[in-house]
DNA sequence: CGAAACACGTTAGGCGGCTAACGATCAGGT
DNA sequence: ACCTGATCGTTAGCCGCCTAACGTGTTTCG
């Protein structure tokens, strides 16, 4: 039996990533729904929690994000209360985004939830089995990042 | 990128985690974009080609989705002429997708794109280490698959 | 000093995922 | 035979992600 005939692909990472990905985004959807954040929009408040006050094209390429994405994404966070936006003193082109009370008042909330949710994915793997985990998806983002 | 330094949350693994199926989704999309075919879609084709002629409820059920987006990425699907539905012969409630032509004909072709880009995700990882990786993937899905 | 080049955010539109609600069909119990 | 309850596919609408096109403001250079 030739390798090719055992499994449609040369192997099955691509469908098990697949599933963990949806897995993982379902979950965290679930811990931080009940916040009122959205999958997603955690990334750009963790963003603001280290340097609040940046502009969406800054979030953008720090989260390595499409510019558009940040924009609408940050519209509807505003929209939920998190966010502010505010005009640039001295540059009229650029907006800033600015944490709302509440979106600063979140800050260990999110975090707690984040922990526990890492906690639950990674249940059964041991700290080096965890390092090597982050360690191999690291591998996987730079081996597909172009540029 | 390489701004992640994250200390906000107990493990910098979300974010990897996040940034690696970014990645591998965009790098899916360009791979398959070439033969008409959207990244999402693959897998629906690898579940047609095994056994052709299923009801989107069941493909949804061994795809782990949801049934109305097997019901629209079908659709989507059935516009680009890579499948077709039919009726089912005796229970008019079911509706069978079918392989086209076209849908058989880019089996080689997209096995062989997706075998590199397995390859180019996964490229410095030993047999082992990927074994290990698919794994841990599947931990991962376990842990938080509910029910 | 003015026009071209550049930078920035937004809008428009597409796909992939989801839940909730709807309509149609089949199967079971009375 | 009929009404009730499952089962199935589709529609509608939300969010996350993307690219392309647009409008406005800034900078640069002739």
């Amino acid at each position: 039996m030739r390798e090719w005939e055992i499994s449609e692909w040369a192997d099955d990472f691509q469908p098990v990533f697949w599933a963990a990905k949806r897995a993982l985004t379902q979950a965290a959807e679930a811990a931080f729904a009940g916040h009122g954040v959205r999958e997603g929009q955690q990334f750009v408040l963790l963003c603001l929690w280290r340097e609040d006050g940046l502009p969406p094209g800054e979030i953008a390429r720090r989260l390595g994000l499409a510019t558009p994405t940040v924009t609408r994404t940050t519209s509807r966070m505003e929209a939920a209360g998190l966010v502010a936006r505010r005009p640039h003193p001295t540059d009229a082109r650029l907006v800033l985004i600015h944490l709302t009370e509440r979106g600063w008042a979140l800050r260990e909330t999110l975090n707690a939830e984040a922990r526990k949710l890492s906690e639950r994915a990674l249940h059964g793997l041991d700290a080096d089995e965890r390092r090597e985990f982050v360690r191999m998806l690291d591998v996987l983002r730079r081996n597909l990042a172009e540029g």
